[in-house]
DNA sequence: GGCCTAAGGGGACTATAGTCCGTTTATGTG
DNA sequence: CACATAAACGGACTATAGTCCCCTTAGGCC
């Protein structure tokens, strides 16, 4: 028994899982994250569908395996990197350092945090790695503003990282200024 | 010529139009507004699939046209009502107004809005009426926080209220304290 | 009233997400 | 190595949003 392997994968799903991220990732590079179907990632991936299904879940669930090393990396960087996103500086300081980040993030892989967000609803809030954030900015806020209903708060702040609402702000203002304006909320 | 029709409207058309939104609050009224299809909405008014696409545009926008009247009268009360949701108030406090008049009709429709913000990618954002509110907190900002960039906190103010955001809080922290910490946020 | 035309109507058709279930196969055990 | 079994496979199937285009009809005009 491998000791960093506890639930134990078959061979042929492991291979098919890698098979199908690579198909997904050169696919949606090639034709953008809307106009790949599923169909066409398992054709692509040379799976049936049914594999696709199984192993992801749905639509989202194959954005969120595509996200999650990149994700793995700023969470990292949250719990053992350096000031000021890492532990070490205050609660705004590192509030602010996160929003930064996680802007950086967001917009390198906006559609595909899009599909993650939006392929059904609620999506959002039932992801992992949401749930992460949401702790993570609670902490930093009830540090920053002792007093304030830290849990609800989060919740807003993070709405306004939501990859719709970015989305619509990119469009209206450009990615300068929608930045600089995301920057300034979280401070304020 | 009847001078309050300006586009006018076959007689058919308008005898369709009101079966269907008669049949479609029903449906959605008696089984949910998930689990009730298109298909079932055309069915049940006695047209087909065509003329209700025709018309509506696609699900969110039977949703719009469903929510139309509720919309107009909180528009009209901002417009010319009394304040301090109406004219006559300071900036802070029609804001705070509107925040409260809006979660109020946000609650008594949620499943509706959200289907109306949620249909197809960027919905919400091309709504008219979200223009219209945005247009407004955009104005009351600019009035209480002189010097703030007001269009991009209006959309984020207008982030925290969407039917996604508001469903997830009213899910996590009940109707109460999600309704508490919405109206903290606007004045923060 | 009869005609003309543009708007409206409707249902077959397509595209796509997601499910189901009979078949195949990897892997542990004797 | 043969066998048992649980997991994985895959593609037919369903459900549903949205499109297309041919047919019907309302309503203006003579």
């Amino acid at each position: 028994m491998l000791l960093d392997e506890p639930q134990k994968e078959r061979a042929d799903a492991a291979r098919n899982r890698l098979k199908v991220l690579a198909a997904a990732a050169r696919l949606f590079r090639e034709k953008g994250v809307d106009g790949v179907s599923m169909d066409a990632v398992a054709a692509a991936a040379g799976v049936g569908k049914g594999t696709l299904f199984r192993r992801f879940g749905d639509k989202s669930g194959l954005a969120v395996a595509l996200l999650d090393e990149r994700e793995r990396e700023l969470q990292e960087a949250i719990l053992t990197g350096p000031a000021p996103l890492g532990p070490g500086a205050g609660g705004a300081e590192r509030l602010a350092a996160f929003v930064e980040a996680y802007v950086d993030y967001l917009l390198g892989h906006l559609d595909l945090v899009r599909m993650s967000e939006t392929a059904s609803p609620g999506a959002r809030y039932r992801i992992g790695s949401y749930r992460f954030w949401h702790r993570h900015v609670t902490i930093m806020l009830v540090e920053a503003r002792p007093g304030c209903d830290a849990g609800p708060l989060a919740h807003a702040v993070l709405a306004a990282l939501s990859a719709e609402h970015v989305t619509a702000l990119v469009a209206e203002y450009g990615e300068a200024r929608a930045r600089q304006a995301i920057r300034t909320l979280a401070l304020g």
